[in-house]
DNA sequence: ACTTTGACTATAA
DNA sequence: GTTATAGCCAAAG
């Protein structure tokens, strides 16, 4: 595994970590991992192919708006985890986005180590 | 090797 | 709120 690929994975163990009902964003993954914001997104488009799944609909932009919602199996399958998930998809946006937002750099430990 | 694209973000007008 | 620009990093052509 070269320390690219890792941060995928870091990527990866992050968005599992995300509590159910609560969303974060991709700037708050790259923040906290120390990585642009660009490249946690193409981790997600490569989340399909991992073995275990990846709640990556709990991945929204700063704005709160589902733009992953292309990458999923239908393009309603997204809102439809969300609201699951007791969260309120409304215009393709999450309703309360700050109050549900979660920030991993506030509720994980500094530089969270995949072995863990 | 260079250009274009992309599940992003901050700032400015 | 919208549009434009700059920064960012990886993958595909």
């Amino acid at each position: 595994m070269n320390e690219s690929t890792d941060f995928f994975l870091r990527v990866y163990a992050v968005v599992r970590k995300v509590p159910r009902g609560r969303i974060t964003t991709y700037g708050a993954i790259a923040r906290y991992l120390g990585g642009s914001a660009r490249t946690v997104g193409w981790a997600m488009n490569a989340s399909h192919f991992q073995a275990k799944a990846v709640p990556a609909h709990r991945v929204v932009n700063r704005n709160g708006l589902l733009t992953g919602k292309h990458h999923f199996a239908t393009p309603t399958l997204m809102q439809e985890l969300l609201q699951a998930e007791g969260v309120t998809v409304q215009n393709d946006r999450i309703l309360n986005f700050k109050r549900l937002f979660w920030d991993p750099a506030e509720h994980l430990p500094p530089e969270q180590r995949h072995s863990g």
